[in-house]
DNA sequence: TAGTTTTGCATACTATAGTCTGAAGATTTA
DNA sequence: TAAATCTTCAGACTATAGTATGCAAAACTA
């Protein structure tokens, strides 16, 4: 599990938490609607700014944001090379 | 005030108080001196992965190194457009 | 103040982030 | 089940992240 899967999983549940849709928010964050797709997919990892731009459409802070990828990092190591 | 350049301070703030050359830092992110530096300037804004190679390379949670981003980018935004 | 280490900077380059269009598939809702 | 909305995907493109080399300037240190 790559980083940039864990983002996009982060990313994909707080946009369905808001009942938002892919073109929604990235018209909030000012992107493009094909690159949340790319996000949430973990197919391409956000720069900086991106991660600023979307926690503020998304209403929560960059930091947390960041804290929430750590925890499924965590537990994701937790179970590694594991059969669950 | 850039979110790169405030990044930058933030980084370099790290960097020097643990008493570690730019080279030092690179060497331990898996990274190029020359972008640190670059980085520190705030010439260039680092991605998701640099930000946790370098947060790890310094010893300190990536959700707290935003953290200092977010309390930096707030006391700024208070003085912004005043004469201090 | 000479020597050593560190950083800034220019330039050129490679890799990947991010845009854009359109169309096909999947999901929701009437 | 038809239609409307939403998501995935492909491909081509532009912008910028990140590497690499070398040298000059600056900052430590003896």
């Amino acid at each position: 599990m790559t980083l940039a899967k864990v983002f996009g999983q982060v990313l994909k549940q707080r946009r369905e938490f808001l009942n938002l849709s892919q073109e929604e928010l990235a018209f909030e964050a000012g992107l493009h609607r094909t690159y949340i797709s790319l996000l949430e997919r973990g197919v391409k990892s956000p720069t900086l700014n991106v991660l600023f731009r979307l926690a503020d459409a998304l209403d929560i802070p960059p930091s947390q944001f960041i804290q929430e990828i750590e925890v499924q990092l965590k537990t994701l190591e937790f179970y590694e090379d594991s059969e669950h």
